[in-house]
DNA sequence: CAGCATAACAGACATTTGTCTGGTATGCCA
DNA sequence: TGGCATACCAGACAAATGTCTGTTATGCTG
């Protein structure tokens, strides 16, 4: 019966459950219990009920493997809406083949955040080709989630379908009708006429990987 | 005895299921039954055991809420290395106060996939504050994913820590010594006199927001 | 010292959860 | 018509997991 000094294991059990939490992968007394070595489930128990009473833990109650960790932890950041982690289809970049058969035959899935109050179809993903958002900070190889609902806003960045083809530009509305705006002084504005044009929904995220 | 089209509940049961692992929280048999109103718990078994056969999903044995989602389900794409699914800490902008303290009281977390190789501490994020990597599509307010391990290679943008403050930057090493250099001529590059910076890591992904 | 809190053990017990075996109904197809 | 596969139900059972009650030891403190 080794006595530690007070808190110091339950200070090492904690460690262990939030690392099996943030891995996703809620421990069970006794998978504590062989990993210290305890010869008693109830010296986990006691160990786990104190962290959830000191609110370093949070537990479900009448649930196998119910233990978790408090909502700050998880929370993204202050800023970022909380939501479901949702897996978002990427299209690729869609360029003439049609938009519609790609929605069907996704590249593969991207994990997301979006909003409680929303749909998972109302997301997709694209990669970005070409420099004309370069100034945005939108560069080539880039991948932009895209929001299809709303209405489309002036000065948001939209991804509109122009014959057959995706792209990304910021979208501005004047008397003289839609713009499509580049962000970069080597390419021009486009005004499409009128119903030659589809927007397809506006970015509300950019990924890029810089392995 | 409603009988529903073959697949079809296979379906819903499937999604339901993995929406449920996405939010990281493995639903028992019970749990999937009371949900679709089966009136047996084998009935969920068999819908589950066939989804385990079909490789849609896996299956820990022996195990209360064994239930996972594949590995190549969190693989977004062919050329994003595959990896598992990992809340990466979120340590804010890690100004004057301690960079080490800040790693045990992270802001949040971000949902990032990492390598099958690499350890999830090897990990963690950051926010960017200034314009001095614009130049790079790195704007302020952008969240860089940074990984600590291995030798800093001349080239890569990493991120560096200057008397107590981390910085973005792109990394040369040329005979000279060590060049921190922003990619916005508005910026001067750094020369940090050795012993006086530590590289903490490279910048392996970038996510932004624009809701 | 007595009193008290903490750390740990021991084992019985209850609940949750997964597994099994067998049965009913429906549609498909040779 | 008779297999044959699929979808589903029913209930018993076993394994995993959480809960409880009681005990021993150690250190601190008045």
């Amino acid at each position: 019966m080794p006595k530690t000094p007070p808190g110091q294991t339950r200070n090492r059990v904690f460690r262990f459950v939030r690392d099996c939490l943030l891995r996703g992968d809620s421990p069970s007394l006794r998978e504590v219990q062989r990993r210290f070595g305890f010869r008693a489930v109830e010296t986990v128990r006691a160990h786990l009920t104190a962290l959830v009473e000191e609110g370093r833990l949070v537990k479900e109650p009448g649930r196998a493997r119910g233990y978790r960790l408090p909502k700050r932890f998880s929370s993204p950041a202050p800023d970022w809406s909380t939501g479901r982690l949702q897996p978002v289809p990427l299209l690729g970049e869609v360029a003439a083949g049609g938009f519609e058969e790609a929605i069907e035959n996704p590249e593969g899935n991207l994990p997301v955040e979006i909003p409680d109050s929303r749909d998972l179809s109302d997301y997709f993903a694209l990669r970005v080709r070409g420099e004309s958002m370069s100034g945005a900070g939108i560069l080539p190889g880039d991948t932009v989630i895209v929001e299809r609902r709303g209405t489309p806003v002036s000065g948001q960045i939209v991804v509109a379908l122009l014959e057959e083809e995706a792209t990304v530009k910021r979208l501005h509305l004047g008397k003289d009708g839609m713009e499509l705006r580049p962000e970069n002084p080597d390419f021009d504005t486009l005004r499409p006429p009128p119903g030659s044009c589809r927007i397809l929904g506006r970015v509300v995220e950019l990924r890029r990987q810089l392995r």
